[in-house]
DNA sequence: TGATTTACAAACATTCTTGTATGTATCTAA
DNA sequence: TTAGATACATACAAGAATGTTTGTAAATCA
């Protein structure tokens, strides 16, 4: 078997991020060799090399066929926001909850990400552009948040900034005890969470 | 120089430990070599290998060094429930936040932590014992919370198990985000962070 | 004071992984 | 139909880190 059509070499492509992704997520990154990945997609260390420049490419490739619906939920935050905005974020944070809880790619992948690694130099990029849409969600956050204080909707003495630190905080220490750990239904937890906590930022 | 006296000695292992925290926290676990910490540490891997059997082991004792003052700090959680559950619990989460937000070293190894590393098979068992104290945690807060439901402090409907994760993903999502990234004062927005918390868990 | 152990340094052997170079059979396009 | 590009497999070179072994001078003990 050498040269394969297009459709094939495709399939291989996705074979290995599949292989990758399985392998990344039970022996971790840097133990996973990229002949393993091979290996486990039933090809040879020359397929990877040809559809991929190294490891940290594979690991952004995985990445990526995740987190993007993740990305684009998040988008829509500021335009949902409407005159609740506390609702809508409230709403937003429960919605989250429950796409990680019902997708088993974006659970193994934050898996991966959540148990963490350190693969070198190549992986600080992708890391770092990780870190950036953090605080960039962060900083969404603490907009909605000031505009639910504007509509009253927030004790006066409220702090967006430290407000939008408790949110981001809780729905991420959610997602990651959940992921790395978690044995209860989140997706069926997620409403009442999501409530207890919003209703205390509202409480004066 | 050769063979140095005791506290010499002592003195080297205690470089090494040094080097390693800070070399484990700027480059990774698993990019550190066992030369860069002997050079760190003005010495070879001779004396690595002297004092600890491998990396593992340097790694268990660097997290062991700043750990304890956390562990002590949970284990006075069951004695200082008293009649007030619910209130001991805040002051609990607040207290740790603020500890760690105090200890350099604990976040230094915190953030060794929470950004994750897979050094393979060695790892593995500390790592285990780790979650194995968290699952701990999260069970002495929910034995906690039936106490401050038995007193009528929770809303009858708080199932004590959510509430419990709910907890210890609010605290440890704030540790995280702190250690990882923040340039915000922890210490000073603890009392708000958790009060804000709290009030939620308490509201009908 | 001598023997023995200690606390390392230095050299060595080995393994493991990566990256690259080359080979090659097939697909594809002109 | 044939020339070149494609999609890999295979073989090779090289470094890097680990673990181990050996050497050794000073400290400790008898």
């Amino acid at each position: 078997m050498v040269r394969r059509t297009k459709e094939q070499a495709e399939a291989t492509r996705t074979q290995l991020l599949d292989a990758a992704e399985a392998l990344f997520c039970d022996k971790g990154v840097a133990s996973t060799t990229l002949d393993m990945i091979a290996r486990a997609a039933g090809v040879t260390r020359g397929a990877v090399y040809w559809h991929f420049k190294n490891k940290a490419e594979i690991f952004e490739a995985v990445c990526d066929r995740a987190t993007s619906p993740m990305e684009t939920m998040l988008d829509t935050l500021a335009a949902e926001s409407g005159d609740d905005p506390l609702g809508a974020l409230e709403r937003q944070a429960c919605g989250i909850l429950q796409l990680v809880a019902g997708d088993a790619r974006m659970r193994a992948v934050l898996e991966i990400l959540f148990r963490g690694f350190d693969g070198g130099a190549e992986f600080a990029e992708y890391l770092a552009r990780e870190e950036e849409s953090k605080r960039n969600c962060r900083c969404e956050i603490e907009s909605v948040l000031v505009a639910a204080a504007a509509r009253g909707q927030l004790p006066p003495d409220t702090s967006p900034a430290k407000a939008a630190v408790a949110i981001t905080a809780f729905v991420g220490g959610l997602m990651r005890d959940w992921v790395l750990d978690g044995d209860y239904d989140l997706a069926d937890m997620a409403p009442y969470l999501t409530r207890v906590f919003f209703k205390g930022l509202a409480s004066a």
